[in-house]
RNA sequence: CGGGAUGUGGCUCAGUCUGGUAGAGCGCCGCGUUCGGGACGCGGAGAUCGGAGGUUCAAAUCCUCUCAUCCCGACCA
């Protein structure tokens, strides 16, 4: 490709409306424009990219047995009404009409659609397995896009969902899934992790992510310095130390204790001369329509997406300040579990079983109670593990110190069973000839936002810092032949030899002077650059810029086409990766 | 949806408080010089100051409404 006939609109200056670096990059290296809030305009260099990007993960889905489908991005209601999610998935399905006001709604995922096609074809077990694929643009409402690529509205991404007639099967689709991830990640050239992630309903181990590993992600990522232990933080487990059940011992009477003004725990504490973690949390939530509660002690984080699943909902948030009011008769802040209202279920983090003589609210205001025993002064649904894991806490598979570490999700496989096969009937008949309903899984990888954590992951100060399997183009032949006719003859004939040896190469013939031409290499984040001048021309040499390192070095012009080779394997040896 | 901010040539911004003929840098076009790390000189083109209404002799500037974008929060594969 001639620079001198391509289109990249690069930018000097960062753009005003971007925070993260690969938002203001992508928009600089002029490979996305922002068409409105969350929307982007892929520019030449963007869409390659994002293309290379989905050529590697077509491959492995391919290799995995996989077959691409393409899916409409309009989708009818009455299928969404099925599931009722048509109901459920609330505002960010983007919902309209068409002229015969019939209701319709940009698909944000595909399982309604794939599951009503698999179940008009399929219908015998013995074509089962099958898992089928798109890559393809969704649409997520999203309440607030930023970042970027990094959370669009409107985002490319590849689903693929697979029907199997037994548990055993569905396991083996599961795996072969997370196994093509991990190839095609690792193809990709990026630095990733799977964590277990949160999957609701299901339990087990059924759910993961995969997180690109980059200072800028917006998840946290809690991990086992000595195990695979890995999770995200919403789902890694805490395991309590052992010790003895003190919720029956003695504990002097409770008594009521005024605390004016006292609603944090940090004030109560004060207030009151202990510390943090004497005090019991008391959180309301209200869950699928009902009220619980979550107690944790007052140094730690109650963890909502556990205590959800404790009480097998599926949409949790906090209660407001009248329905506080309501329950506890009390302003926010002083709610305790003596003493709340009896149609609030309260479950408790399991550590709280390790002590007794507890301060938490009184559900009066300004007033908390001390002395408080949980098995004498309340009533407790359950015990169960209900907090957010801290650093300090041992990984709960080994034992072993944890760390956290902030990635990017990139994608996620998940078991979904049989929660649409059973709603809108995808069944089979079995060997037996009994009717039976498939079991599904979902697997999505984020194309464009792949692009974007490539570049949080690998920038500088000069730009993009491309890994060469999805760098627009793997190499910049920099021509400096400005009035030099030797020179500019010599670029063509490398950019010929660099095209025949099948190589992905941009050659900037421009008539721009030289410090503007490295600059934009730079930018762009070529993982390789060539750069030909008047100097190396007779001295039958090129010089030769790792992007990444910066490193220079020189080819000889004899026999270019074998040092070349030789160097481009290098450099992508150094990535991690294999040259094709 | 709550809180905060911003809308002025293609881009980044000044000018708004204190009303008085719309500015700079970058980019773009032309000419010349320059040519190994985003050059320099000269000459140009390009803006109904987000939109609507109002106050005023006069509005980018003051008032009202509205739209858009961004940030924080809640939310989210």
């Amino acid at each position: 490709m001639r620079l001198s006939k391509y289109y990249v609109p690069t930018l000097k200056e960062d753009p005003a409306d971007a925070e993260v670096v690969s938002h203001k990059l992508l928009m600089r290296a002029g490979m996305i424009r922002k068409l409105t809030s969350g929307i982007y305009n892929y520019l030449p260099l963007g869409l390659r990219s994002v293309n290379k990007v989905a050529q590697i993960v077509r491959e492995e889905m391919d290799r995995a047995g996989a077959l691409e489908v393409l899916l409409p991005t309009v989708q009818p209601a009455d299928l969404w009404q099925e599931t009722g999610r048509w109901d459920y998935y609330g505002r960010e399905l983007l919902r309209f009409k068409d002229r015969h006001d019939r209701d319709y709604c940009l698909g944000p995922t595909h399982e309604e659609v794939i599951t009503d096609l698999v179940r008009g074809e399929i219908k015998s077990y013995k074509q089962l397995p099958v898992n089928l694929y798109q890559i393809q643009t969704k649409f997520r409402d999203e309440i607030r896009p930023r970042f970027g690529l990094m959370r669009g509205r409107e985002f490319i991404m590849k689903d693929a969902y697979s029907f199997d007639k037994d548990e055993e099967g569905a396991e083996k689709s599961y795996f072969d899934m997370f196994g093509a991830y991990k190839k095609a990640f690792s193809r990709i050239g990026l630095r990733f992790k799977p964590v277990q992630a949160d999957s609701g309903a299901i339990g087990g181990d059924f759910s993961h992510e995969f997180m690109v590993l980059a200072e800028t992600g917006e998840d946290t990522i809690a991990s086992c310095k000595s195990c695979e232990f890995a999770a995200n933080l919403e789902k890694a487990k805490v395991v309590v130390p052992d010790g003895p059940d003190m919720t029956a011992a003695d504990c002097p009477a409770m008594e009521e204790v005024a605390t004016p003004g006292a609603h944090t725990v940090d004030e109560v504490c004060a207030f009151l001369s202990v510390t943090p973690d004497k005090l019991i949390k008391t959180l309301l939530f209200v869950v699928d329509g009902r009220p619980v509660a979550g107690l944790v002690r007052g140094d730690r984080e109650l963890n909502d997406v556990k205590l959800r699943n404790l009480v097998g909902g599926n949409e949790i948030e906090f209660a407001d300040e009248a329905l506080v009011r309501k329950l506890t008769n009390a302003p926010v802040g002083f709610a305790g579990p003596a003493g709340l209202s009896k149609d609030v279920p309260v479950y408790a983090d399991s550590e709280l079983k390790l002590a007794t003589d507890w301060v938490a609210g009184a559900n009066k205001g300004d007033t908390h109670v001390r002395h408080l025993s949980l098995g004498r002064d309340c009533e407790v649904a359950g015990y169960a593990d209900l907090r957010v894991i801290e650093p300090t806490d041992a990984c709960p598979e080994c034992g072993g110190e944890i760390e956290f570490t902030k990635g990017i999700e990139v994608g996620h496989v998940f078991k979904l069973g049989l929660k649409y096969s059973e709603k809108m009937e995808a069944t089979f008949l079995d060997e037996n000839g009994k009717t039976k309903p498939m079991i599904m899984g979902c697997y999505g990888i984020g194309v464009s936002r792949i692009v974007a954590s490539a570049i949080e992951q690998n920038y500088d100060e000069n730009g993009c810092i491309f890994p060469p399997s999805i760098a627009p183009f793997e190499v910049c032949l920099i021509s400096l032949g400005g009035k030099d006719q030797d020179v500019a003859d010599k670029a063509e004939e490398l950019y010929a030899e660099i095209m025949q040896m099948g190589v992905d190469a941009a050659f900037d013939d421009r008539k721009e002077r030289p410090g503007v031409k490295f600059a934009e290499a730079d930018l762009i984040g070529y993982p390789m650059q060539l750069v030909l001048g008047g100097k190396g021309l007779k001295n039958g040499i090129i010089e030769a810029k790792d992007r990444k390192t910066g490193e220079k070095i020189e080819l000889p012009l004899d026999n270019f086409a074998e040092a070349f080779a030789a160097w481009r394997k290098r450099i992508w040896n150094n990535w991690g990766l294999e040259t094709n």
